[in-house]
DNA sequence: ATAATATGGTGAT
DNA sequence: TCACCCTATTATC
């Protein structure tokens, strides 16, 4: 689940259940003893999201979590089941509590360290503060396969394995192009279309990429086999031809030959 | 019951 | 480029 999109909708939802309250935290795994000791009744003032690192501001702390590719939130309105004893961290607010299990991180920093970390993301297509200049720039910039930029979190920020495969088919563009040769109008295209389809994700909570003029249904409708264009398919929704999956900075990528002719120079 | 797999990222080589 | 870390779900014996 977590892309961009995941985080957004977390960052989303933990603000309306924390922000402003005085939280209970705790560490049933043990993993993070200390970490919920200092967090268990402090006030929390704001949660963001920032490609796919989720930032908690909790008194004078920084809760900086990521869930890598097992990490989950689980939540509840109160009163929430005992947490297994896999849970990394919980938070319980006045009506909600959610239990984390299985983050790549989830630690306390502070904010010089959180504002480093940041420093070194690409503008997110989801924070309307972004600047796409700055990713076209860092795309120029690399000789890598187009299809191995979009996943480097320092050119864009919260694009995963689905949202390139996606992106790069609805821009035709064949996922071994140098980035340095992708033309400006195809990223354009690409910008656009990943603030639309990552916002459709927050949304609905999970990548819809098939637009309803192709499959006759509102995206919200779409069947598990029928949201995405060529990520995780054998045919191409589009021309129906066989998906290719080259695998591209160690990660299968999905692509249609036919409908992504911008190939490599 | 066991294995393979997955939407991610790091650090060593 | 590879090994490795974290977990849950699905597929295969």
């Amino acid at each position: 689940m977590p892309e961009g999109h995941s985080i957004h909708r977390l960052a989303r939802d933990h603000a309306a259940w924390f922000v402003g309250h005085t939280i209970g935290a705790r560490s049933p795994q043990g993993r993070f003893d200390e970490g919920a000791a200092r967090l268990n009744g402090a006030r929390v003032r704001a949660v963001e999201a920032y490609g796919k690192h989720l930032v908690y501001r909790v008194d004078d702390d920084v809760l900086h979590v990521h869930l890598g590719l097992f990490g989950k939130f689980r939540g509840w309105r109160l009163p929430a089941p005992a947490p297994r004893p896999n849970v990394r961290l919980a938070l319980t607010g006045p009506d909600r509590e959610v239990q984390l299990v299985g983050p790549m991180v989830c630690e306390l920093v502070d904010e010089d360290a959180i504002a480093a970390l940041l420093g070194r993301l690409g503008p997110d297509p989801l924070r309307p503060d972004s600047d796409p200049d700055r990713a076209f720039a860092a795309l120029r910039a690399t000789r890598r396969p187009i299809g191995a930029a979009l996943l480097d979190q320092a050119v864009l920020a919260g694009l995963g394995n689905v949202y390139r495969a996606e992106l790069l088919h609805l821009a035709g563009v064949w996922p071994g192009l140098p980035s340095s040769a992708l033309p400006r109008e195809r990223f354009d295209q690409l910008w656009a279309d990943a603030a639309r389809l990552l916002e459709v994700g927050v949304r609905l909570g999970r990548i819809v990429t098939v637009p309803q003029s192709l499959s006759g249904v509102a995206p919200s409708r779409a069947g598990r086999g029928d949201r995405h264009l060529v990520y995780g398919r054998r045919s191409c929704r589009v021309c129906g031809g066989a998906v290719a999956r080259p695998v591209i900075a160690g990660r299968v990528c999905f692509a249609c030959p036919v409908c992504q002719p911008v190939a490599e120079t």
